[in-house]
DNA sequence: GTATTATATGAACATATGTTCATATAATAC
DNA sequence: GTATTATATGAACATATGTTCATATAATAC
């Protein structure tokens, strides 16, 4: 590995120092579309949070309402319905609406899925 | 599912109003640990960044130095590095010294598992 | 020893993010 | 129509987070 000599890569109009041009150009090559790594990293992001997690975590086996969420997370029901919003809005959470009460489950299996192999992860 | 009637639950002292007890019971039932739930909603948070996880996906094919990362995300080295250490403290990468020269590659193959699991999800 | 190169790190600062509070909407019961 | 219940939402505010800048460390070449 004595190829580490510095090179330059012109980019931009710019001159952006790269020890290993060849490892950078791999990487750009087999790198996944921008469209593809926002949304993905916008779901972690959106998994990152703790109390939307545990939300989340829930809706894995029982269909809640804002109020049960907000009991079992012991979140106030604004900050629920606010959260379950932003996880409506990436399609990992669905409602139906049944009278005045909204139940909120996982949007599918894939949702579940995605869960249960970052849990085997962990438990290695 | 006309059984919708404000229930009770005396919790920590306080009166918290829920709509389903069974449900939240069923969900607490079935939760993952305390631990558990931190640690993995802590890797979703660090790869929901999208030049963290911009990075890490580079590093599913090459080992990259921070000089490769930097040029590759287009950040400096500094911010890099910082980002690097995130990484490397929740185990996604390690890291392996050739004379001045740090490799950086993911941990192990159960992380390059969990983000094609997450690439299989936004894809469908 | 000094000079250079690659990386790491602490503090500061600007931006992002989550919760609260007040208020709005939407359905039911009367 | 009014009252009540469940949920949604905008603005404000406090906290968290990422990047920059200056500086430190660690290895190599001489």
């Amino acid at each position: 590995m004595g190829n580490a000599r510095a090179k330059i890569l012109e980019e931009d109009g710019c001159q952006v120092r790269v020890v290993h041009l060849d490892r950078v150009e791999k990487a750009r090559r087999e790198m996944i579309s921008e469209r593809e790594l926002e949304r993905l990293s916008l779901i972690y992001k959106v998994l990152g949070d703790p109390n939307r997690f545990k939300m989340v975590m829930a809706l894995r086996n029982v269909e809640m309402c804002v109020c049960d969420l907000a009991a079992f997370t012991g979140l106030s029901e604004s900050a629920v319905s606010h959260q379950l919003r932003r996880l409506k809005d990436l399609a990992l959470v669905k409602s139906r609406r049944d009278g005045p009460i909204i139940y909120y489950a996982l949007d599918d299996e894939h949702v579940s899925g995605l869960l249960d192999v970052g849990l085997e992860h962990i438990r290695e």
